[in-house]
DNA sequence: TATGGCCTTGGAGTGCGCTCCAAGCAAGCG
DNA sequence: CGCTTGCTTGGAGCGCACTCCAAGGCCATA
């Protein structure tokens, strides 16, 4: 994924139970569907832009894609999830296309993504300090809600 | 602003230096830009969807928010952190106005919301782990690129 | 042979969260 | 008075990330 050269990238995924061994491994765009949970439209996308490394085709035409398009795709969603945009994800992939002159500029990429993350969950702790103070609030307002009724009805 | 009765949400924030005690709480829209961050049009906006409580006016029409208008929208910002939708939000805003008997309802949403939260920040610590590993990755390639260099000019 | 299922394409459409525009009003200043 | 600054409004426009459509090809089964 990362290298075009022999010195690849051994650290991709843990191991997907519906993958098939190494020279068998050509999936069907549904197939593809059913293991990432994009769409078709996604995924046929995802190629127009750019985010995809070349996609292996069938003597008909038919898209037919390898575990190693799988990893990328894992990879991509992940990114996603940090709320990367599609843009930097395609820049990431046009790196990686050029070849390993750029390894030092995935590095940078993923350093500042790194730090993106850590940021945004550092966000997110303070969000749930704020969700979790608010809670006990109604918590409470409940209870006394509660009590209130049953003293008016007693 | 959760309340409409004497019983009020007292945990709401941290002190805040720019703020101007009770009573002279009274900033206009331009203030509140600087202290928020959100430009003119998107608190107008927020407002025209139904997001904000009432904002007071002065005599000739223009906005004056309060400090409870301040806090509101810190909330705001945070759920937005979150990435509730606006709608979600809104639908919040109208349990507040509707008065204490949403309290119930207020709870569910914000125990919902948490555990988006927690959710989101697990994904993201995942994420986190995935970059880790192919940034060292990417380390320990440049050290080798670097050495090769070395090797060949010597 | 025909029907259905799965796939192909370029291009148009959608939903969200803003973002901006045009036109206009009120206040302050020289 | 004219000019600038800051605010007002409804409505149109934008960027992103999909999402869908129309029209058609290939092929297996009835």
């Amino acid at each position: 994924m990362e290298s075009t050269s022999t010195r690849t990238d051994s650290c991709a995924a843990p191991p997907h139970p519906h993958r098939r061994p190494a020279g068998q491994d050509s999936y069907t765009i549904s197939e593809v569907v059913a293991f990432t949970g994009l769409t078709a439209h996604t995924l046929r996308w995802y190629e127009r832009i750019g985010l995809m490394p070349h996609v292996d085709r069938s003597h008909t035409g038919q898209r037919r894609y390898s575990n190693r398009d799988l990893d990328w795709l894992d990879l991509v969603g992940k990114l996603r999830l940090t709320g990367m945009p599609v843009a930097d994800m395609v820049r990431y992939a046009e790196l990686v296309r050029e070849g390993d002159h750029t390894f030092g500029e995935r590095f940078e990429l993923l350093e500042t993504t790194r730090r993106d993350v850590l940021a945004r969950i550092a966000e997110l702790q303070d969000t749930l300090a704020v969700l979790d103070r608010k809670i006990s609030f109604y918590a409470d307002a409940g209870r006394l809600y509660e009590q209130e009724k049953t003293e008016k009805a007693g």
